[in-house]
DNA sequence: ATCGAATGCCTCGTGATATGATGTATCGTG
DNA sequence: CACGATACATCATATCACGAGGCATTCGAT
């Protein structure tokens, strides 16, 4: 997969992640792992990029000995969401000239 | 449009521009407009990169006194747009999760 | 004739970003 | 006890889009 091409989607597949309730980093890199791999140095980094922005809020807990750092969705990050909706389509309509095997022009 | 989903597609669409013959950078940038904005910074660069990569090939010439550089498409290009399209099917995938209204989990 | 917009190319510095390498610590299993 | 899985984190590096700036010519309007 190209890198350059997943770039768009890694912010909000890791929302999405979020988006059916609290959840943790290394859940999430299992959860999208038959989506896209993303290796623990990008997610954690996507995570606090994330907290930063106002998309995701964190609460740390302890969970059979180990830390967690449980993320939940924002109203910012569900209005990133939307906007990616919308950004979508202008993606689409791209698409649709570079696939076109050039029978437009003929 | 976010730039980071406009970065998968920046490459594959000044290709498929080139796809329709002999073109130049001005002029791509002109046919692109509808579907993306791209500053002539970027156009340059990623044009410079295509050809390092083999993608593209290029001729000067003059054209009404002003120097024109023309680029056309390779194999290796036209491969790099084959590899595009596989990779959108991931991209659509990866889409729907982010796109489903959570309803997959109620 | 003069002036600005359009044509046409380029480089450089900056900021954003994905990722491998590396580190730390606990738990469960053979 | 050893090793893999769980779970977090930081740092250095490489890639890349883009604004700012530069240079030169042509064309149209005043």
């Amino acid at each position: 997969m190209d890198i350059q091409l997943k770039r768009g989607l890694l912010d909000v597949a890791v929302l999405a992640a979020a988006r059916r309730g609290e959840t943790y980093g290394y859940k999430i890199i299992k959860d999208l792992a038959p989506y896209l791999v993303l290796s623990e140095s990008t997610l954690y980094t996507i995570l606090k990029r994330l907290e930063l922005g106002g998309m995701l809020l964190s609460r740390t807990a302890e969970h059979n000995g180990r830390v967690r750092k449980y993320y939940r969705i924002t109203a910012v990050g569900l209005a990133r969401i939307a906007e990616f909706k919308a950004d979508w389509q202008e993606m689409l309509a791209i698409h649709r000239l570079v696939v076109s095997e050039g029978e437009d022009h003929e």
